[in-house]
DNA sequence: CAGTGAGCGAGCTTCCGCTTGACTT
């Protein structure tokens, strides 16, 4: 029988960790936390502001299987992470288990190797209620914010929202990038690119530069142009300069989600569920973490599979340090845990995701590549004027780059957010150029170019801004991104560009050509977007609770838990000095009666009867109501649909809305109505529907069109049940757009090509087994 | 892949951080 048990807070972690420990030693898991503020309800006592915990339905088996294997143990070594978190689950762990906290042991190590283990296990310690208590801050400050605001959303914008410490500034970020954007107003400048000719070694050879200065009106583009046609073109001077390039540290949590989505193209979730499956298989590390430190284990293989692979001058041992704020630094970086392995058995996805964390571990132990960079400054004097040399003020720069030595850069180039705008880089590889070389143009031209306004976020670069703020944790980043759209305050969707025209003056010889060319810009794929109720509820809390939104609410309040846990403040005292202040905003403006909703605005007037129209969040989304709702008519209501939006729908776009749906007539005694869908215009007659063809606009549509399109549709419903069954009704044989198909127990199968001529015939059977051959 | 679509208005919704599992599609 084991005398000791070990718990952890993963079980992949609890099974490595057995096999270093001896016989001796029985490891066990906790899976996280095993207790909490209650679901559902605010769990804690207002008054004293203490925490009211219980252990979840869901953990209660684990409780008490840990329980009973604590009873039977000698000695129980408390082994979960190093920061917050893992404190308060060992202390938790000690309550709910009824161990004696005076006897247990609490253990802690940064990475899982053997000497590490073997380490802790010659140093315990006891629970540090400091840095429990700044848990328990930490905790009943995110469940008071949450729990206190989502209600006041609830009353003043809308059922089911929510606001907290984090989604909410998330959101804040969004949204105000958005608006960025639609203030920045793109001016257009001049760009001129130059392509000379000069002889080396008895060849041609071809030197591309830019010049110096960018024009801002095309009359100027124009007017240097001009003067290049009798100009001469000297190199004035050559310098080269070495540069190196160091390669990026280790991944952490952060970083990993962000290259697998440049690189990989993976969401911020996949590649979250991909990493846990390759830790669970002991491919890697931990893969929630903050760190980038390496065991030395690691810096030990990583350098020798280095110099097998490269060689010695490739190999550089370095450590790297985090610069994030609030880094808790528990684990190790994310790495392989063998790096002899450059590949894994798995899926694709895992196979990929490996790879980069491979490369990625084994550049960050790499030498500096090594790159000279070449400037050739060329000059321009005119010839024209007979006196002296009338040299121009402006320069043509040729850039060269020759890497000297690749480095790190043999496996690994980190990516960058950056878009492609065009501005492809002047730096290539130079021909053997001097100073006082005269060089021939061949081509020069000036490319009409726009400033570049912000960038909407993509879940990695969100991720990426969060971190930096402070906001957040490894853990947190992919279910908050998943929030923030589930509550729709955020869309990923993709923005359609807009084309634009642009000019471009070559000057060839004596020729000088303008051409105005067409180009498509702004196109961004799943980027994340705010919707009316982000916006709504954005601004809603940045008027009422704006130190909440502060986007240094977070850093702040992370100090005061950092004196909790130096022991230097007490966590309830902290808690009621917060708490004192939020509580009566909350109050006040739950309580403030307003004349208009949150977000409300008026668009304008109905001209037919006077009366305001209105766009505002409805219980069921943006709506556009007409009328007041004191008003003696009862106002009318219409969804804004998606395409529009709250802030910037004009009067006639909302008016349009009200008149669909409308009644074209009686057929048949029954009204014949005009309507909209989510899939586009209808007509709705007896409770059936037939959609519009594109071609007839809904608004013209006349009673002699509609009911032939009933009809139609009425001839073809006929025509759908092709065949059906005494044996069985849920079996039917219909025809579809794509040809004839089985419907069994409301599920479609394929008839195969061949049988198509004959479906009329087919029997019960024969459908059966068409049936059951695709359930395989 | 195979056809969709309005409306009642009860009772409920919600936080952040730790960690995986099992309704079978």
């Amino acid at each position: 029988m084991q005398e000791n048990l070990v718990i952890v807070e993963s079980p992949a972690k609890a099974k490595t960790i057995e096999k270093f420990l001896g016989n001796d030693f029985k490891v066990m898991s906790s899976y996280g936390h095993i207790r909490d503020l209650k679901k559902k309800e605010i769990s804690i006592d207002l008054d004293k502001l203490s925490p009211n915990y219980e252990i979840p339905d869901e953990k209660q088996k684990l409780v008490a299987d840990l329980k009973a294997k604590a009873k039977k143990a000698k000695q129980v070594w408390l082994a979960s992470d190093e920061d917050r978190e893992g404190e308060a689950i060992s202390w938790h762990l000690c309550e709910v288990l009824g161990l004696d906290e005076s006897v247990t042991n609490r253990i802690v190590f940064h990475e899982i190797t053997k000497p590490a283990i073997l380490a802790a296990i010659e140093h315990p310690r006891h629970i540090d209620m400091n840095l429990v208590n700044a848990q328990q801050a930490r905790r009943v400050l995110d469940r008071l914010v949450g729990f206190k605001l989502s209600p006041v959303l609830w009353r003043k914008v809308k059922p089911s929202l929510s606001a907290g410490r984090v989604q909410s500034v998330a959101v804040r970020l969004i949204v105000e990038r958005e608006r960025d954007i639609q203030a920045f107003h793109s001016e257009s400048y001049f760009r001129v690119h130059a392509l000379f000719t000069m002889s080396a070694n008895g060849s041609e050879a071809e030197v591309k530069a830019e010049l110096d200065t960018r024009f801002k009106t095309h009359e100027e583009a124009l007017a240097f142009l001009e003067k290049c046609k009798d100009s001469t073109f000297e190199v004035s001077s050559v310098s080269k300069k070495p540069l190196k390039r160091v390669p990026a540290p280790p991944f952490t949590t952060s970083t990993l989600q962000q290259e697998a989505a440049r690189k990989l193209g993976f969401s911020v979730s996949q590649t979250m569920m991909v990493a846990q499956r390759l830790y669970e298989n002991g491919y890697i590390t931990y893969m929630r973490t903050d760190s980038v430190n390496l065991s030395k284990l690691c810096l030990a293989t990583s350098k020798e599979e280095v110099t097998n692979l490269y060689g010695k001058e490739y190999s550089q041992v370095r450590n790297f340090h985090t610069k994030t704020k609030g880094a808790q630094e528990a684990h190790e970086a994310i790495r392989p845990t063998d790096m002899s392995a450059t590949t894994i058995n798995g899926v694709a996805q895992e196979k990929r995701l490996y790879e980069l964390i491979w490369k990625r571990t084994a550049a960050s132990q790499m030498s500096d590549a090594k790159i000279e960079k070449t400037t050739v400054e060329i000059s321009l004097s005119n010839a024209s004027s007979k006196s002296r040399k009338d040299k121009s003020k402006y320069l043509f720069i040729a850039n060269g780059e020759v890497i000297t030595f690749d480095g790190f850069l043999k496996v690994y180039r980190e990516s960058t957010d950056d878009e492609d705008n065009g501005n492809e880089e002047f730096s290539h590889v130079l021909p053997d150029i001097h100073e006082g070389d005269i060089l021939q143009r061949k081509e020069i031209s000036a490319i009409e170019r726009f400033s570049q306004g912000p960038i909407r976020y993509t879940e990695a670069s969100l991720v990426h801004k969060l971190e930096e703020l402070g906001i957040g944790r490894p853990s947190t980043y992919a279910p908050t991104i998943s929030t923030i759209q589930q509550r729709e305050y955020v869309q990923k969707g993709d923005k359609k560009g807009e084309e634009r025209t642009f000019t471009i003056d070559t000057l060839q010889g004596e020729n000088m050509v303008t051409k105005t060319k067409k180009e498509i810009v702004g196109n961004e794929k799943g980027k994340l977007l705010p919707t009316d109720i982000g916006i709504v509820v954005n601004d809603f809390l940045m008027q009422n609770f704006p130190n909440i939104m502060d986007y240094h609410f977070t850093a702040n309040i992370e100090e005061e838990f950092d004196s909790i846990a130096a022991g230097k403040s007490e966590w309830n005292s902290v808690i009621r000095g917060f708490y004192q202040h939020f509580e009566p905003e909350v109050e006040n403006v739950i309580n403030a009666r307003s004349e208009h909703k949150a977000g409300e605005r008026k668009v304008g007037v109905e001209p037919k009867t006077g009366r305001p129209v209105y766009a505002k969040i409805g219980r069921f989304g943006p709506v556009i109501q007409i009328g007041d709702a004191d008003d003696n008519r009862k106002p009318e209501f219409a969804q804004i649909p998606s395409d529009k939006s709250m802030e910037t729908i004009t009067i006639e776009e909302a008016l349009e809305l009200f008149k669909l749906p409308r009644t074209v007539g009686l057929f048949e005694g029954i009204p014949v109505v005009i309507g909209k869908g989510k899939f586009g215009p209808y007509i709705m007659h007896d409770r059936k529907y037939v959609s519009l063809p594109k071609t007839e606009d809904p608004m013209k549509v006349t009673l002699e069109t509609a009911i032939s399109l009933i009809n139609e549709k009425r001839q073809q419903d006929k025509e759908r049940h092709l065949k059906t069954f005494e044996e069985n009704p849920k079996m039917e044989i219909l025809n579809g757009r794509y040809g004839p198909y089985i419907v069994y127990d409301d599920k479609n199968y394929r008839i195969p090509k061949t049988l198509h001529s004959k479906v009329k015939d087919l029997t019960y059977q024969e459908c059966m087994d068409i049936v059951e051959k695709s359930k395989k």
